[in-house]
DNA sequence: GCTCTAAAGTTGTCCTACAACTCTGGATGC
DNA sequence: GCATCCAGAGTTGTAGGACAACTTTAGAGC
Protein backbone atom coordinates (compact mmCIF):
# COMPACT_ATOMS: atom_id res chain seq x y z
CA UNK A 1 0.00 0.00 0.00
CA UNK A 2 1.41 3.40 -1.00
CA UNK A 3 0.92 6.48 1.46
CA UNK A 4 -2.36 6.90 -0.83
CA UNK A 5 -3.94 10.58 -0.78
CA UNK A 6 -1.51 12.44 1.89
CA UNK A 7 1.87 13.33 0.06
CA UNK A 8 4.95 13.18 1.98
CA UNK A 9 7.82 14.68 1.09
CA UNK A 10 11.05 14.94 3.12
CA UNK A 11 11.79 18.60 4.13
CA UNK A 12 15.38 19.61 3.95
CA UNK A 13 17.22 21.75 6.49
CA UNK A 14 13.81 21.59 8.84
CA UNK A 15 12.85 19.20 11.83
CA UNK A 16 14.11 15.58 12.13
CA UNK A 17 13.18 12.67 9.94
CA UNK A 18 11.16 11.18 12.62
CA UNK A 19 9.20 14.51 13.23
CA UNK A 20 8.33 15.07 9.95
CA UNK A 21 6.78 11.59 9.61
CA UNK A 22 5.03 11.69 12.90
CA UNK A 23 3.31 15.29 12.46
CA UNK A 24 2.12 13.79 8.48
CA UNK A 25 0.99 10.75 10.37
CA UNK A 26 -0.51 12.78 12.81
CA UNK A 27 -2.38 14.53 10.17
CA UNK A 28 -3.66 11.31 8.30
CA UNK A 29 -5.11 10.48 11.69
CA UNK A 30 -7.13 12.96 12.15
CA UNK A 31 -8.69 13.17 9.04
CA UNK A 32 -9.47 9.38 9.84
CA UNK A 33 -7.84 7.75 7.02
CA UNK A 34 -7.97 5.06 9.60
CA UNK A 35 -11.10 4.45 11.43
CA UNK A 36 -11.18 4.87 15.30
CA UNK A 37 -9.65 1.91 16.44
CA UNK A 38 -8.72 0.42 13.72
CA UNK A 39 -5.00 -0.72 13.46
CA UNK A 40 -2.60 1.05 11.61
CA UNK A 41 -0.34 -0.55 9.11
CA UNK A 42 3.04 -2.40 10.80
CA UNK A 43 6.08 -0.91 11.58
CA UNK A 44 7.71 -2.68 8.78
CA UNK A 45 5.20 -1.80 6.20
CA UNK A 46 5.61 1.94 7.30
CA UNK A 47 9.06 1.93 7.02
CA UNK A 48 8.75 0.95 3.64
CA UNK A 49 5.76 3.15 2.75
CA UNK A 50 8.27 6.32 3.98
CA UNK A 51 11.36 5.03 2.77
CA UNK A 52 13.21 4.88 6.28
CA UNK A 53 13.95 2.56 8.74
CA UNK A 54 12.13 1.02 11.35
CA UNK A 55 13.62 3.10 14.42
CA UNK A 56 12.85 6.68 12.65
CA UNK A 57 9.35 4.94 12.51
CA UNK A 58 9.34 3.96 15.99
CA UNK A 59 9.88 6.89 16.95
CA UNK A 60 7.54 9.23 15.36
CA UNK A 61 4.89 6.69 16.54
CA UNK A 62 5.76 6.11 20.31
CA UNK A 63 5.16 10.39 19.93
CA UNK A 64 2.38 9.88 18.86
CA UNK A 65 1.54 7.49 21.30
CA UNK A 66 2.68 10.16 23.67
CA UNK A 67 0.14 12.49 22.32
CA UNK A 68 -2.77 10.07 23.05
CA UNK A 69 -3.20 9.38 18.93
CA UNK A 70 -2.53 5.71 19.06
CA UNK A 71 -2.30 3.01 21.01
CA UNK A 72 0.51 0.66 20.78
CA UNK A 73 0.36 -3.27 21.45
CA UNK A 74 3.43 -5.96 22.27
CA UNK A 75 2.70 -8.43 19.55
CA UNK A 76 -0.08 -6.36 18.23
CA UNK A 77 -0.09 -3.47 16.66
CA UNK A 78 -0.68 0.13 17.03
CA UNK A 79 -4.27 1.44 16.81
CA UNK A 80 -5.90 4.76 16.76
CA UNK A 81 -7.15 6.08 19.56
CA UNK A 82 -10.53 8.13 18.53
CA UNK A 83 -12.53 7.17 21.55
CA UNK A 84 -15.91 9.02 21.78
CA UNK A 85 -15.48 10.35 18.91
CA UNK A 86 -16.39 13.78 20.02
CA UNK A 87 -14.55 16.69 21.56
CA UNK A 88 -11.12 15.27 22.10
CA UNK A 89 -9.68 18.14 24.78
CA UNK A 90 -7.06 15.72 25.40
CA UNK A 91 -6.23 11.94 25.48
CA UNK A 92 -3.29 10.97 27.75
CA UNK A 93 -1.66 8.30 29.18
CA UNK A 94 -3.12 7.73 33.03
CA UNK A 95 -1.62 9.67 35.84
CA UNK A 96 -3.61 8.67 39.51
CA UNK A 97 -4.06 12.24 40.95
CA UNK A 98 -2.93 11.14 44.17
CA UNK A 99 -0.11 10.40 42.72
CA UNK A 100 0.52 13.65 40.87
CA UNK A 101 0.06 15.24 44.36
CA UNK A 102 2.86 12.66 45.60
CA UNK A 103 5.16 13.93 43.12
CA UNK A 104 4.86 17.46 43.83
CA UNK A 105 5.92 16.56 47.30
CA UNK A 106 2.80 16.76 49.68
CA UNK A 107 0.87 14.09 51.15
CA UNK A 108 -2.32 12.89 49.20
CA UNK A 109 -5.57 11.86 51.42
CA UNK A 110 -9.21 10.68 50.43
CA UNK A 111 -12.49 11.34 52.06
CA UNK A 112 -15.18 9.73 51.07
CA UNK A 113 -18.48 11.34 51.66
CA UNK A 114 -20.71 8.65 50.28
CA UNK A 115 -20.81 5.59 48.43
CA UNK A 116 -23.63 2.98 46.21
CA UNK A 117 -24.75 1.11 44.02
CA UNK A 118 -26.94 1.87 41.80
CA UNK A 119 -29.15 2.16 38.73
CA UNK A 120 -26.99 4.54 36.25
CA UNK A 121 -27.95 7.86 34.57
CA UNK A 122 -28.71 7.99 30.96
CA UNK A 123 -25.70 10.23 31.01
CA UNK A 124 -23.67 7.49 32.86
CA UNK A 125 -25.11 4.57 30.67
CA UNK A 126 -24.32 6.36 27.61
CA UNK A 127 -20.44 7.07 28.69
CA UNK A 128 -19.82 3.85 30.10
CA UNK A 129 -21.65 2.01 27.25
CA UNK A 130 -23.99 0.47 29.54
CA UNK A 131 -27.93 -0.88 29.17
CA UNK A 132 -29.80 1.42 31.62
CA UNK A 133 -30.81 -1.62 34.14
CA UNK A 134 -26.82 -2.61 34.95
CA UNK A 135 -26.16 -1.58 38.38
CA UNK A 136 -23.10 1.14 38.64
CA UNK A 137 -20.92 2.03 41.50
CA UNK A 138 -20.78 5.30 42.50
CA UNK A 139 -19.22 7.38 44.77
CA UNK A 140 -18.31 11.42 45.87
CA UNK A 141 -15.05 11.88 47.47
CA UNK A 142 -12.89 15.05 48.34
CA UNK A 143 -9.00 14.52 47.37
CA UNK A 144 -6.55 16.42 50.32
CA UNK A 145 -3.52 17.15 49.72
CA UNK A 146 -1.37 18.01 53.27
CA UNK A 147 -4.79 17.59 55.00
CA UNK A 148 -6.45 20.26 52.61
CA UNK A 149 -9.06 19.80 50.20
CA UNK A 150 -8.09 20.40 46.62
CA UNK A 151 -10.94 18.96 44.69
CA UNK A 152 -14.41 17.11 44.92
CA UNK A 153 -14.85 14.15 42.94
CA UNK A 154 -17.96 12.79 41.46
CA UNK A 155 -16.90 9.07 39.67
CA UNK A 156 -19.51 6.00 38.67
CA UNK A 157 -17.63 2.84 37.90
CA UNK A 158 -18.87 -0.20 36.06
CA UNK A 159 -17.77 -3.57 37.65
CA UNK A 160 -19.17 -6.97 37.53
CA UNK A 161 -18.46 -7.82 40.90
CA UNK A 162 -20.27 -5.56 43.45
CA UNK A 163 -19.83 -8.10 46.27
CA UNK A 164 -18.64 -6.39 50.07
CA UNK A 165 -15.11 -7.26 50.01
CA UNK A 166 -14.81 -5.07 46.43
CA UNK A 167 -16.36 -2.22 47.60
CA UNK A 168 -14.63 -1.87 50.66
CA UNK A 169 -10.95 -1.63 48.34
CA UNK A 170 -12.95 1.31 46.49
CA UNK A 171 -13.85 3.23 50.20
CA UNK A 172 -10.06 2.59 51.66
CA UNK A 173 -7.66 4.38 49.35
CA UNK A 174 -6.85 4.54 45.69
CA UNK A 175 -9.46 3.68 43.04
CA UNK A 176 -6.56 3.08 40.62
CA UNK A 177 -5.22 0.52 42.94
CA UNK A 178 -8.54 -1.07 43.73
CA UNK A 179 -9.17 -1.52 40.03
CA UNK A 180 -6.13 -3.42 39.94
CA UNK A 181 -7.30 -5.49 42.44
CA UNK A 182 -10.13 -6.60 40.27
CA UNK A 183 -7.64 -7.02 37.82
CA UNK A 184 -8.87 -3.63 35.59
CA UNK A 185 -6.32 -1.79 34.28
CA UNK A 186 -7.47 1.69 33.04
CA UNK A 187 -5.02 2.64 30.51
CA UNK A 188 -6.31 5.96 28.87
CA UNK A 189 -8.67 8.72 29.52
CA UNK A 190 -10.35 10.89 27.25
CA UNK A 191 -10.54 14.74 28.83
CA UNK A 192 -12.81 17.57 29.02
CA UNK A 193 -11.95 20.63 30.95
CA UNK A 194 -14.18 23.36 32.12
CA UNK A 195 -14.64 26.29 34.47
CA UNK A 196 -17.77 25.52 36.47
CA UNK A 197 -19.67 27.70 39.01
CA UNK A 198 -22.32 25.79 40.80
CA UNK A 199 -23.33 25.39 45.01
CA UNK A 200 -23.82 21.75 44.62
CA UNK A 201 -20.44 20.57 43.76
CA UNK A 202 -18.32 21.23 47.15
CA UNK A 203 -19.62 20.05 50.51
CA UNK A 204 -18.63 20.06 54.23
CA UNK A 205 -16.16 23.01 55.63
CA UNK A 206 -13.99 22.95 52.87
CA UNK A 207 -16.65 24.23 50.57
CA UNK A 208 -15.40 27.02 48.60
CA UNK A 209 -17.14 30.16 48.84
CA UNK A 210 -16.79 31.47 45.62
CA UNK A 211 -18.43 28.14 44.30
CA UNK A 212 -15.48 28.08 41.39
CA UNK A 213 -14.34 25.10 40.22
CA UNK A 214 -12.08 23.49 37.42
CA UNK A 215 -13.88 20.81 36.30
CA UNK A 216 -11.47 18.08 34.90
CA UNK A 217 -14.13 15.43 32.82
CA UNK A 218 -12.80 12.25 32.30
CA UNK A 219 -13.91 8.76 31.03
CA UNK A 220 -11.15 6.07 31.79
CA UNK A 221 -10.93 3.05 29.17
CA UNK A 222 -9.72 -0.21 29.13
CA UNK A 223 -7.29 -1.36 26.57
CA UNK A 224 -9.59 -2.93 24.32
CA UNK A 225 -11.53 0.32 24.00
CA UNK A 226 -14.46 -0.10 26.36
CA UNK A 227 -14.65 2.15 29.08
CA UNK A 228 -14.68 1.08 32.57
CA UNK A 229 -15.20 4.45 34.68
CA UNK A 230 -16.59 8.26 34.13
CA UNK A 231 -17.15 11.10 36.19
CA UNK A 232 -16.06 14.59 37.31
CA UNK A 233 -13.21 16.00 39.19
CA UNK A 234 -13.64 19.52 40.69
CA UNK A 235 -10.84 21.04 41.26
CA UNK A 236 -11.41 24.56 43.83
CA UNK A 237 -9.87 27.35 43.27
CA UNK B 1 28.36 7.53 37.92
CA UNK B 2 26.44 5.15 39.40
CA UNK B 3 22.95 5.50 39.35
CA UNK B 4 23.27 6.35 43.15
CA UNK B 5 20.76 6.99 45.71
CA UNK B 6 17.74 5.89 43.65
CA UNK B 7 17.68 2.07 43.28
CA UNK B 8 16.87 0.44 40.07
CA UNK B 9 15.62 -3.13 39.74
CA UNK B 10 14.12 -4.80 36.78
CA UNK B 11 10.44 -5.52 37.70
CA UNK B 12 9.75 -9.04 36.01
CA UNK B 13 6.85 -9.39 34.02
CA UNK B 14 5.34 -5.88 34.37
CA UNK B 15 5.53 -3.65 31.97
CA UNK B 16 8.32 -2.94 29.72
CA UNK B 17 12.05 -2.16 30.31
CA UNK B 18 11.83 1.39 28.64
CA UNK B 19 8.84 1.62 30.81
CA UNK B 20 10.49 1.12 33.75
CA UNK B 21 13.36 3.18 32.91
CA UNK B 22 11.07 5.99 32.12
CA UNK B 23 9.82 6.19 35.50
CA UNK B 24 12.21 5.37 37.22
CA UNK B 25 13.85 8.60 35.83
CA UNK B 26 10.95 10.80 36.21
CA UNK B 27 11.44 10.01 39.40
CA UNK B 28 15.09 11.09 39.77
CA UNK B 29 14.14 13.97 37.97
CA UNK B 30 11.18 15.23 40.02
CA UNK B 31 13.54 14.67 43.04
CA UNK B 32 15.61 17.07 41.81
CA UNK B 33 18.40 14.92 41.31
CA UNK B 34 19.76 17.34 38.40
CA UNK B 35 19.08 20.93 39.19
CA UNK B 36 16.61 22.60 36.69
CA UNK B 37 18.30 23.22 33.31
CA UNK B 38 21.10 20.95 33.90
CA UNK B 39 22.32 18.27 31.55
CA UNK B 40 21.57 14.38 32.46
CA UNK B 41 24.06 11.99 31.71
CA UNK B 42 24.22 10.72 27.67
CA UNK B 43 22.59 7.73 26.52
CA UNK B 44 25.94 5.78 26.69
CA UNK B 45 26.10 6.76 30.01
CA UNK B 46 22.76 5.77 31.08
CA UNK B 47 22.64 2.70 28.67
CA UNK B 48 25.90 1.41 30.75
CA UNK B 49 24.46 2.75 34.50
CA UNK B 50 20.84 0.84 33.84
CA UNK B 51 22.56 -1.81 31.66
CA UNK B 52 20.26 -1.97 29.05
CA UNK B 53 20.88 -1.06 25.24
CA UNK B 54 20.69 2.44 23.61
CA UNK B 55 17.72 2.13 21.96
CA UNK B 56 15.76 1.42 25.07
CA UNK B 57 17.36 4.50 26.60
CA UNK B 58 16.19 6.75 24.08
CA UNK B 59 13.11 5.25 24.00
CA UNK B 60 12.46 5.78 27.91
CA UNK B 61 14.55 10.08 27.29
CA UNK B 62 11.67 10.69 24.33
CA UNK B 63 8.80 9.62 26.81
CA UNK B 64 10.19 11.88 29.23
CA UNK B 65 9.97 14.67 26.42
CA UNK B 66 7.16 13.77 25.17
CA UNK B 67 6.01 14.20 29.19
CA UNK B 68 7.50 17.81 29.18
CA UNK B 69 10.80 16.31 31.58
CA UNK B 70 13.66 17.26 29.35
CA UNK B 71 14.52 18.53 26.25
CA UNK B 72 16.50 16.71 23.93
CA UNK B 73 19.08 18.37 21.53
CA UNK B 74 20.53 16.91 18.38
CA UNK B 75 24.19 16.78 18.99
CA UNK B 76 24.09 18.29 22.60
CA UNK B 77 22.30 16.26 25.32
CA UNK B 78 19.53 16.09 27.24
CA UNK B 79 18.84 18.66 29.80
CA UNK B 80 16.03 18.95 32.92
CA UNK B 81 13.42 21.57 31.98
CA UNK B 82 12.39 22.57 35.56
CA UNK B 83 11.29 26.16 33.66
CA UNK B 84 9.84 28.25 36.48
CA UNK B 85 10.75 26.03 39.33
CA UNK B 86 6.55 26.63 40.92
CA UNK B 87 4.00 24.77 39.87
CA UNK B 88 4.11 23.16 37.18
CA UNK B 89 0.09 22.19 35.64
CA UNK B 90 1.67 21.29 32.48
CA UNK B 91 5.02 21.70 30.34
CA UNK B 92 4.49 20.40 26.88
CA UNK B 93 5.30 20.56 23.42
CA UNK B 94 3.45 23.76 21.70
CA UNK B 95 0.95 23.76 19.36
CA UNK B 96 -0.31 26.84 18.24
CA UNK B 97 -4.22 27.16 18.92
CA UNK B 98 -4.90 28.20 15.69
CA UNK B 99 -3.44 25.05 14.21
CA UNK B 100 -5.57 22.55 17.17
CA UNK B 101 -8.78 24.72 15.61
CA UNK B 102 -7.71 23.75 11.82
CA UNK B 103 -7.11 20.40 12.83
CA UNK B 104 -10.54 19.88 14.37
CA UNK B 105 -12.00 21.37 10.73
CA UNK B 106 -12.88 24.39 11.95
CA UNK B 107 -11.67 27.72 10.36
CA UNK B 108 -9.58 29.40 12.88
CA UNK B 109 -10.05 33.37 12.92
CA UNK B 110 -8.43 36.42 14.90
CA UNK B 111 -9.86 39.60 15.47
CA UNK B 112 -6.94 42.06 17.48
CA UNK B 113 -8.81 44.53 19.65
CA UNK B 114 -5.76 46.37 20.39
CA UNK B 115 -1.94 46.46 20.36
CA UNK B 116 0.69 48.59 21.79
CA UNK B 117 4.40 49.18 23.02
CA UNK B 118 4.30 49.58 26.49
CA UNK B 119 6.62 49.78 29.73
CA UNK B 120 5.72 45.99 31.51
CA UNK B 121 3.96 45.72 35.07
CA UNK B 122 6.14 43.84 37.60
CA UNK B 123 4.61 40.79 36.72
CA UNK B 124 5.07 40.75 33.00
CA UNK B 125 8.70 41.80 33.68
CA UNK B 126 9.30 39.03 35.86
CA UNK B 127 7.41 35.84 33.93
CA UNK B 128 9.65 37.39 30.95
CA UNK B 129 12.93 38.21 33.19
CA UNK B 130 13.87 41.84 31.74
CA UNK B 131 14.38 44.39 33.55
CA UNK B 132 11.30 47.08 34.18
CA UNK B 133 12.52 49.99 31.46
CA UNK B 134 12.58 47.12 28.97
CA UNK B 135 8.99 47.96 26.45
CA UNK B 136 7.03 45.07 25.66
CA UNK B 137 4.57 44.48 22.77
CA UNK B 138 0.61 43.86 23.77
CA UNK B 139 -2.11 42.71 22.68
CA UNK B 140 -5.77 42.10 23.08
CA UNK B 141 -7.09 39.19 20.78
CA UNK B 142 -10.09 37.53 19.98
CA UNK B 143 -9.82 33.89 18.69
CA UNK B 144 -12.81 32.41 16.53
CA UNK B 145 -13.46 29.14 14.94
CA UNK B 146 -15.83 29.72 11.68
CA UNK B 147 -16.24 32.76 12.77
CA UNK B 148 -17.28 32.12 16.60
CA UNK B 149 -15.27 33.76 19.11
CA UNK B 150 -14.17 30.58 21.33
CA UNK B 151 -11.47 32.80 23.62
CA UNK B 152 -10.20 36.43 23.99
CA UNK B 153 -6.62 36.57 24.56
CA UNK B 154 -4.05 39.05 26.55
CA UNK B 155 -0.38 38.45 25.23
CA UNK B 156 2.98 40.65 26.30
CA UNK B 157 6.04 39.75 23.79
CA UNK B 158 9.59 40.27 24.38
CA UNK B 159 11.33 41.46 21.13
CA UNK B 160 14.46 43.74 20.95
CA UNK B 161 13.18 45.02 17.47
CA UNK B 162 9.82 46.77 17.29
CA UNK B 163 9.75 48.51 14.10
CA UNK B 164 6.49 48.71 12.60
CA UNK B 165 7.20 45.96 9.69
CA UNK B 166 7.53 43.43 12.37
CA UNK B 167 4.46 44.60 14.48
CA UNK B 168 2.18 44.84 11.49
CA UNK B 169 3.26 40.98 11.19
CA UNK B 170 2.02 40.33 14.72
CA UNK B 171 -1.42 42.22 13.77
CA UNK B 172 -1.78 39.92 10.69
CA UNK B 173 -2.16 36.78 11.36
CA UNK B 174 -0.54 34.06 13.56
CA UNK B 175 1.71 34.98 16.61
CA UNK B 176 3.84 32.08 16.12
CA UNK B 177 4.21 32.82 12.67
CA UNK B 178 5.09 36.35 12.93
CA UNK B 179 7.96 34.58 15.98
CA UNK B 180 9.09 32.54 13.56
CA UNK B 181 9.90 35.64 10.95
CA UNK B 182 11.68 37.65 13.84
CA UNK B 183 13.76 34.10 13.98
CA UNK B 184 12.60 33.42 17.30
CA UNK B 185 11.01 30.04 17.88
CA UNK B 186 9.48 28.96 21.00
CA UNK B 187 9.46 25.43 21.90
CA UNK B 188 8.07 25.01 25.36
CA UNK B 189 5.51 26.31 27.55
CA UNK B 190 4.46 25.97 31.12
CA UNK B 191 0.74 26.51 31.65
CA UNK B 192 -1.44 26.77 34.71
CA UNK B 193 -5.45 26.38 34.09
CA UNK B 194 -8.12 27.96 36.08
CA UNK B 195 -11.57 28.98 36.22
CA UNK B 196 -12.09 32.34 36.56
CA UNK B 197 -15.51 34.75 36.65
CA UNK B 198 -15.27 38.24 35.92
CA UNK B 199 -16.65 41.19 34.37
CA UNK B 200 -13.29 42.55 32.71
CA UNK B 201 -12.54 39.93 30.31
CA UNK B 202 -14.62 39.49 27.38
CA UNK B 203 -15.59 42.62 25.17
CA UNK B 204 -17.45 43.08 22.07
CA UNK B 205 -20.57 41.46 20.96
CA UNK B 206 -19.30 38.41 22.00
CA UNK B 207 -18.73 38.89 25.29
CA UNK B 208 -20.43 36.10 27.48
CA UNK B 209 -23.10 36.97 29.75
CA UNK B 210 -22.23 34.16 32.61
CA UNK B 211 -18.47 35.90 32.66
CA UNK B 212 -16.87 32.48 33.11
CA UNK B 213 -13.66 31.62 31.69
CA UNK B 214 -11.06 28.70 31.17
CA UNK B 215 -7.51 30.58 31.88
CA UNK B 216 -5.07 29.52 30.60
CA UNK B 217 -1.69 31.15 31.67
CA UNK B 218 1.08 30.49 29.98
CA UNK B 219 4.78 31.87 29.52
CA UNK B 220 6.45 30.44 26.41
CA UNK B 221 10.49 29.49 26.21
CA UNK B 222 12.92 29.29 24.10
CA UNK B 223 14.94 26.25 23.34
CA UNK B 224 18.07 28.10 25.61
CA UNK B 225 15.10 28.62 28.40
CA UNK B 226 14.49 32.18 28.05
CA UNK B 227 11.14 32.96 28.27
CA UNK B 228 10.04 35.05 25.09
CA UNK B 229 6.17 35.30 25.70
CA UNK B 230 3.75 35.66 28.62
CA UNK B 231 -0.03 35.48 28.69
CA UNK B 232 -3.43 34.26 29.24
CA UNK B 233 -6.19 32.86 26.88
CA UNK B 234 -9.62 32.99 28.32
CA UNK B 235 -11.31 30.14 26.67
CA UNK B 236 -15.69 31.07 26.68
CA UNK B 237 -17.64 28.51 28.71
C1' DG C 1 -17.77 -28.33 17.32
C1' DC C 2 -14.07 -27.79 20.56
C1' DT C 3 -9.26 -27.67 22.29
C1' DC C 4 -4.68 -27.45 21.67
C1' DT C 5 -0.62 -26.35 19.06
C1' DA C 6 2.31 -24.61 15.69
C1' DA C 7 3.26 -20.90 12.74
C1' DA C 8 3.07 -16.33 11.16
C1' DG C 9 2.89 -11.57 12.27
C1' DT C 10 4.17 -7.63 15.27
C1' DT C 11 6.44 -4.99 18.75
C1' DG C 12 10.55 -4.85 22.24
C1' DT C 13 15.42 -4.96 22.81
C1' DC C 14 20.18 -5.56 21.41
C1' DC C 15 24.30 -4.65 18.52
C1' DT C 16 27.17 -2.09 15.32
C1' DA C 17 28.00 1.56 12.34
C1' DC C 18 27.86 5.97 10.55
C1' DA C 19 25.61 10.69 9.61
C1' DA C 20 24.41 15.16 11.50
C1' DC C 21 24.86 18.40 14.83
C1' DT C 22 27.00 20.99 18.96
C1' DC C 23 30.57 22.51 21.70
C1' DT C 24 35.30 23.27 23.02
C1' DG C 25 39.90 24.48 22.68
C1' DG C 26 43.88 25.38 20.08
C1' DA C 27 46.05 27.28 15.92
C1' DT C 28 46.18 31.08 12.99
C1' DG C 29 46.15 35.69 11.42
C1' DC C 30 45.75 40.44 12.40
C1' DG D 1 46.15 40.91 22.92
C1' DC D 2 42.16 39.72 20.38
C1' DA D 3 39.04 37.75 17.31
C1' DT D 4 38.31 34.20 13.81
C1' DC D 5 38.57 29.91 11.99
C1' DC D 6 38.91 25.04 12.18
C1' DA D 7 39.62 20.41 13.60
C1' DG D 8 38.34 17.11 16.85
C1' DA D 9 35.73 15.15 20.55
C1' DG D 10 31.22 14.39 22.32
C1' DT D 11 26.28 13.61 21.60
C1' DT D 12 22.00 12.66 19.34
C1' DG D 13 19.68 10.92 14.80
C1' DT D 14 19.17 7.27 11.44
C1' DA D 15 20.26 2.84 9.24
C1' DG D 16 20.31 -2.26 8.98
C1' DG D 17 20.24 -6.77 10.83
C1' DA D 18 19.18 -10.05 14.38
C1' DC D 19 16.63 -12.22 17.85
C1' DA D 20 13.35 -12.24 22.02
C1' DA D 21 8.66 -11.65 23.72
C1' DC D 22 4.08 -11.39 22.81
C1' DT D 23 -0.42 -11.77 20.05
C1' DT D 24 -3.27 -13.55 16.63
C1' DT D 25 -4.54 -16.79 13.31
C1' DA D 26 -5.08 -21.07 11.13
C1' DG D 27 -4.84 -25.78 11.13
C1' DA D 28 -4.42 -30.52 13.30
C1' DG D 29 -6.36 -33.60 16.15
C1' DC D 30 -9.95 -35.32 18.80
Amino acid sequence: MSIAKREFKVEKSKSSLSIQIRDHMRGRILAQEWLPGAKIPSEFQLASDYEVSRVTIRTALRALEAQGLIDIRHGSGAYTTNFGGGIRAGLQELRSISETIRELGFVPGVVIRASEVRLPTQAEADALRIPPDQSIFYMERAITANGKVVAFSYDTVKISDLSQSVIKKFSTGSVFKALEAVGKHPVRAVSEIHAVKSELIGWGPSKPKSNLYLQLKQTHFLRDGFPLMTGSTYFVE
